[in-house]
DNA sequence: TTGCTTTATGATAGCGCTACCAATACGCTT
DNA sequence: AAGCGTATTGGTAGCGCTATCATAAAGCAA
């Protein structure tokens, strides 16, 4: 199935047809009709391989991560793979662990050389040194999971500050007034959302933030044993914790199952991410859900077209494109024992 | 960086290059030493959009799965697309749970219309009408982490077998005698492979297997929370318990500590697959370290050459390709306490 | 209507690579 | 040294698509 046979069968020319795949033409309301028509009858879709030949030249885009949580990544990783093989983007991707920031400024000079465009996950989208880097060599950027660093960054994310709000209300509707809170690491802005999400939302509950219940973590299984371990030590423990992702929270029932403490009766748990861990502990983790292949896919999509309008000397307006989240009620939050 | 500036270099044909970089060909040593050097120094690769573009006309590769474990699923796909926006394969992925065999018969033959191969991880790798249909249609199949289902399928797996019973003797060695098994989904052969190794090993140590001991799982963790409960319930209760896969092995370590009971000292625990549940739970998880994306990897690999081979009217050795498992040691099995 | 601008469509060329066949070079026999 | 077969190399064409420019059609003012 070919540009061609399409072309033949609307009665059109090869150039036409490409024009509507790509809808952004001056092409005639009917001309267009009588194309989609074909399109659909001969169930055409273009080939990557030679759009990607033919059109932009080297659209190569790296992914660069760094400390990364698994579970994160991998579905990520799936999505922006998946979205590179439909649109022949050519994804590269790079690992670059514990680098310095001069470390992070060479490389990113050198990789602006050998790519189109970069997608930024957490914690790297934070590094001013990469950023800026790629900014002076105008390679467009997408940061993912973060604020807006730069005015000219694009971002995909889903609010963070609003997802830890609903998640805290939740925990508050089921009655529960001593709330435990385990921040993620602050190398990243979503952290510190998350956190000022449950704050805000604690006072609008009339709640006092009680800073013995806050504990730092770092995103990693480890951390969040550490930081149950920390609360549930407390003469009045919390009736439920309020974790920044799934692996803390999955830490978290770990440490209150050796405690012998049942979850939900005993404690609620609660998680951020949605990550398969969520699913595979028991009971599975109530959390919010972020579309994070969707999101890489987006991300990956937003870049293309930037690349494309910078190459046909279009000036590309910055976008900042907010997912939607959900607060995925499973069974690890209930309302507490004694109320 | 073209094949043309690199045969310029070289002083040949970019012919020559090209059958220096698919390695096949009648290409003098001297001619070859020289293009290879050129290719260094020039550090170029091929661009794969112009290679699916001008050889096979038509790579579209389907991988399909049903009712997979995510941790799983997540490293097959990540190595499998990985592998194809590197070759420019294009990876269609679908998901066919529950079909009855009618279904799958008229699936796969209307896929054998659609694709140049398939890869089938577990459990479709076993389904008959799917295989038959794909052989009698002639399209190229590789079956993952299975034993040849027919003699003319190609199969990626690790030595299920051998690497069961080397766990199986990991576990004697540490001084276990009464060891429980968890047994994987019966309708995927690996799991019978998996049991039939830890049978050898048992009774290679002059272990006789005890039939309580055993419990059938189906590779969730629900299901291993049963099959942990009911195993940890008998008065005499395994000092170690041998997952068939790692999902099962985190439910039995929860069951553990519900139950007071301190893993590694009181009971071990270890598993199998090292996806990335094994590193999440704590204690980290003794397990058998499967390759999965490269294994995904080789799969598309060797479809690829199949189908290409096909299309040069080649015939084409089918080949099983057992990939090195890895036992790692982490922090799950210790020696029983009683000695 | 004419003459102009704007909009819609088509023709041509070429992206980087490989399949196919033609042309050499080489090794060996007589 | 000539003749033959094989091993190695090169030339040509084209994969399916899009950029670019050329052309045709449409819109509009005078």
């Amino acid at each position: 199935m070919t540009i061609h046979e399409v072309a033949r069968r609307a009665g059109v020319s090869p150039m036409t047809v490409s024009r509507v795949t790509h809808g952004v033409e001056n092409v005639r309301d009917a001309t267009r009709e009588l194309v989609l028509k074909a399109i659909r009858e001969l169930n055409y879709s273009p080939n990557p391989a030679a759009q990607s030949l033919a059109g932009a030249r080297n659209t190569r885009i790296a992914l660069i991560y760094s400390n990364p949580s698994v579970a994160y990544l991998s579905e990520l990783l799936v999505g922006a793979l998946e979205k590179a093989s439909r649109t022949a983007a050519q994804l590269v991707v790079e690992r670059w662990d514990n680098f310095k920031p001069a470390m992070e400024r060479a490389a990113a000079r050198k990789l602006s050389q050998n790519v189109a465009g970069v997608i930024l996950p957490p914690p790297l989208c934070e590094s001013v040194a990469i950023s800026s880097e790629l900014a002076s060599a105008a390679i467009p950027v997408v940061a993912v999971a973060t604020g807006r660093p730069r005015a000219d960054v694009c971002c995909v994310r889903i609010d963070d500050f609003r997802a830890a709000s609903e998640m805290t209300g939740y925990l508050v509707s089921l009655g529960h007034a001593r709330i435990g809170f385990i921040k993620g690491h602050p190398n990243q802005t979503a952290s510190a959302q998350r956190f000022a999400g449950f704050q805000s939302a604690c006072e609008a509950a009339g709640l006092a933030v009680n800073p013995t219940y806050v504990e730092q973590g770092y995103f990693s299984y480890r951390s969040g044993l550490e930081a149950a371990e920390r609360l549930l030590a407390r003469k009045r423990a919390p009736t439920a914790i309020f974790a920044s992702n799934d692996d803390m929270a999955a830490a978290v029932i770990s440490v209150a199952h050796r405690r012998g403490l049942d979850v939900p009766r005993d404690l609620s748990v609660v998680g951020f991410d949605d990550t398969l861990t969520a699913t595979t502990v028991w009971p599975e983790l109530t959390t919010i859900r972020q579309p994070i292949a969707a999101m890489a896919d987006a991300a990956l999509a937003l870049l293309l077209r930037q690349i494309r309008d910078k190459r046909a000397g279009l000036v590309f307006e910055p976008v900042d494109h907010l997912f939607a989240h959900e607060l995925v009620k499973r069974d690890s939050a209930a309302p507490p024992r004694e109320g």
